[in-house]
DNA sequence: ACTCCGATTGTT
DNA sequence: ACAATCGGAGTA
C-alpha cells in the first residue's frame, strides 16, 4: 500500500529532472502516463516514479514509502534482513527489486503493477515540502509531498543543510 | 574531455 | 557527521 509520494511538475518545476527538457535519462517521463520512470542516484540507489500525464508532458510521482501488505518474506530477502523494508524511495526499490530495467513498463501489467486499494483505510492525508530538493529555489517550499497522516511506514526526513531558496 | 554533484542510505 | 559510489548533465 502506497503511503507516501511526491509530485514532480515537469517544465514548471526546477526540482523535476525534466525541468531542462528531454534527455536520455528522463525520456520515460515523456511517455503517456501510467508507465514507470526509474532513475539511478548516488552511484548506488534506484528511485521509482509513476509517469502521470500525456505524452510529451513530463510529470511524475515519486513513490517514497509503502506499507507492506504481503510478500514480506521476499522483501526481507531482497533487503538482506534489514528491519526497514519499504520506508524511503531507494529502500522500497531494493525490496521490490526495481531498477532501470523497469523504465517504461506499463504499471497496469504484471509482474509489477499498481491497483486501487482493496479495502483502503479511512485516513487523513498530510502535505509537506519535498525531501532533498533544497537546491531548487522556491520550489523546495512547494507542498508536493503527500502522505497518510500518522502512518508508521512514512520515511523519516533527515535534517539537512539549508540550501539556496 | 572534464568536472560537479545528486528526488539516498547505513554506519559511526 | 560522513562515507559509499557512478553516471547524468553541463561546460569547454
Amino acid at each position: 500500500m502506497i503511503v507516501e509520494t511526491e509530485a514532480y511538475l515537469g517544465f514548471e518545476d526546477p526540482a523535476c529532472h525534466s525541468y531542462r527538457g528531454r534527455t536520455e535519462r528522463v525520456s520515460p517521463m515523456f511517455l503517456p502516463g501510467g508507465v514507470a520512470y526509474v532513475y539511478f542516484v548516488y552511484g548506488m540507489h534506484h528511485c521509482f516514479n509513476v509517469v502521470t500525464r500525456k505524452e510529451g508532458q513530463p510529470e511524475a510521482v515519486l513513490i517514497r514509502a509503502l506499507e507492506p501488505v504481503f510478500g514480506v518474506a521476499r522483501m526481507k530477502r531482497n533487503r538482506r534482513g534489514k528491519k526497514n523494508l519499504t520506508s524511503g524511495p531507494a529502500v522500497l526499490c531494493q525490496a521490490f527489486g526495481i531498477d532501470r530495467r523497469w523504465n517504461g513498463h506499463a504499471l497496469n501489467q504484471p509482474p509489477l503493477w499498481i491497483q486501487e486499494g482493496v479495502d483502503p483505510p479511512e485516513c487523513d492525508i498530510s502535505t509537506s515540502p519535498r525531501i532533498g530538493v533544497d537546491y531548487s529555489g522556491e520550489a523546495s517550499d512547494w507542498p508536493l509531498r503527500f502522505f497518510m497522516s500518522e502512518n508508521r511506514y512514512i520515511s523519516q526526513a533527515r535534517p539537512r543543510k539549508r540550501g539556496k531558496r
